[in-house]
DNA sequence: ACCTGCAACGAAAACGTTTTCGTGTTGAAA
DNA sequence: TTTCAACACGAAAACGTTTTCGTTGCAGGT
């Protein structure tokens, strides 16, 4: 095991001064040719690579950026990560994944790790434990150093930073109203607690139809999920004996369950219940049925937040602030648990 | 914003010099009790956290460790990913993820970005096209420039270092055994090429079986998958009027893409043909049947990975060389794709 | 012979820490 | 009064870079 290479050591071997290794290796026209021929040649017998660690401190950034998201065993957070790594990569940058599993203290903890010089800038997705308690403090924090920030998917209205979201109203509003040209008009919304933004803004777009449509509002055809453990058992019950046509659920799980529970009442899915789901995951695709969804595009998000946060790390800081809020578009992939158009 | 807050604007600030502001906030008892608690309180007043890059470029060492998997949209990887976090989390380190897309040269080049001072060690999972070439410089440099490595899932024999590994043909005899129990006599195998370790191994199991119980290995009941993007079509014309009553396939794709062929031809899963799948993901769960599978434990094989390698961090010098091999054991869960056993 | 100017290189500061080794000031023992 | 710890603190080196600003040596012009 021999210890890394150094410019001081290549400085003593060749017996030069260390700013000359520095400068050939970098070319500068400074130094003679016959001497900078004979560094480079040496560093690169030996395979010298410059400590990053080094660089950073020197240069004051680590072209380094963290992503902080909620959990990683769920098929859209990869699907983002896949999308910032891949141009974060063609930028130059690393990246540093921490999860936050939900939860408000290990995301504190995480941006506190990274903050502290790990990382030039964050995209983060918000625990749901932290829009639950609506405490950005440490958002603000990050932000006030001078640490460009994203917030991609769970993000926060009052927070001054550029965003990565899907247009959650239009994306239900698709599935919805495609259920709606189906034919189907008592149709039942499966959906998380509202203080989940995305939970949220899906039950708007899902009024928003009913109402286009001179349908009425009815409560009892409405699920608020709080314990995602029990959902299943909360769906079954839910749906038990309620007449339906069609059902718009706002996550893969919950779609399922909603089949499973339908075709245990000896309903049929599509003939008798259309159903739809949100998220394209794995499991939407393979099912059988396969789901009708509306889908996400994770890699676009993760790919244009990291073109956001790169954007912001290489601007001149003489460049006054601003901030862009970009809204990926949903798509509605039908397959097998709706009715096909006639 | 305000830049951040350094040793030397402490001191600059109180009047005293550097090293007894470093020293008071370390609680050093150089340091007289009054000045002490004038440079604690102004810290914590202004929030001062220590940079870390200076703090690594000094002790040498980042507190971060650096995992290379070859795809993350894959449920298995990101249960690893999660153990590791976990167990990283707790003894105080960073992670670091990359991917490697199941390229080499992403594979050497993440490791290259890495090894350069970023990170303390490796935890890694091999890309199948560096399974294929048989190329392991770069993980032999590595070690050899004192970074230590774990191995995991996909791992080669002959590198020197930890490996974590499930028993494949353990587990693949245990579920081959499982459906001899059940009366299957004509076992098909839905495999991987061999240079792909876990294909070859859980061939192997496969094999054993059949001979341990008399029967005889027939190479018509055995399909090898190269290429993953047409598997589906590949399994379906590999089961087209063959005839058998148990498959055991190597991963999750393989074992449902089996049961949808096998349905369309008109035959009944579990009735006339018991299915077993390889690895848990959420798919084998909600799958309809459900999957019978082996499962592998990703979480608890990240954990050992980062237990192994930040026994290796932690460890004084002196300590002798040794490598271990953790074989974590696999699981057989028993769902619907399965007859029940009398 | 003297200055000028350029080519080629080195010294040193800086990034933010920790740590070793002084150094000056006390108080008490001799 | 002298001497010597003990105490409280500061200077400086070190980690590995990059970069600014010297400092040489030497050729060319007068």
């Amino acid at each position: 095991m021999k210890p890394k290479l150094t410019l001081k050591k290549i400085a003593k071997e060749l017996d030069v001064s260390i700013s000359t290794v520095s400068k050939a290796l970098r070319d500068s026209p400074e130094i003679g040719e016959e001497t900078r021929e004979k560094i480079k040649a040496f560093a690169r017998h030996y395979n010298y690579k410059p400590n990053n660690i080094a660089l950073s401190l020197k240069n004051r950034k680590t072209k380094t950026i963290g992503i902080i998201i909620p959990e990683i065993v769920h098929h859209f957070f990869t699907t983002v990560i896949s999308g910032v790594e891949k141009v974060a990569n063609e930028m130059g940058y690393n990246v540093f994944v921490c999860l936050s599993d939900n939860s408000f203290d290990k995301e504190v903890l995480n941006m506190e790790m990274l903050a502290n010089g790990s990382t030039d800038g964050f995209i983060l997705s918000l625990a749901k434990e932290t829009m639950q308690k609506g405490d950005y403090h440490h958002l603000k924090e990050a932000i006030n150093q001078g640490m460009p920030l994203v917030l991609f998917d769970r993000v926060v209205e009052d927070i001054a930073c550029d965003k990565v979201i899907i247009d959650d109203v239009a994306g239900a509003k698709k599935a919805v109203q495609y259920l709606h040209d189906l034919g189907c008009r008592k149709i039942a919304l499966i959906s998380t607690v509202d203080y989940v933004s995305v939970g949220k803004l899906r039950t708007k777009g899902y009024k928003e139809v009913l109402e286009e449509n001179g349908l009425t509002f009815n409560d009892d055809l409405v699920l608020k999920i709080e314990e995602m453990d029990d959902s299943e058992a909360q769906i079954e019950k839910f749906l038990e004996g309620l007449d339906v046509d069609g059902v718009f659920a706002v996550n893969e799980h919950f779609a399922i369950s909603a089949i499973k529970s339908i075709q245990e009442q000896g309903k049929k899915v599509p003939e008798d219940v259309s159903v739809i789901g949100f998220t394209d995951g794995e499991l939407s695709k393979r099912f059988i049925p396969s789901l009708t969804t509306v889908s996400q595009h994770g890699m676009r998000i993760g790919e244009e937040s990291a073109r956001l946060l790169i954007e912001k790390l290489e601007r001149t800081p003489s460049e006054e602030e601003y901030y862009k809020t970009i809204i990926v578009e949903t798509g509605l992939v039908t397959r097998n648990s709706t009715k096909s158009k006639k």
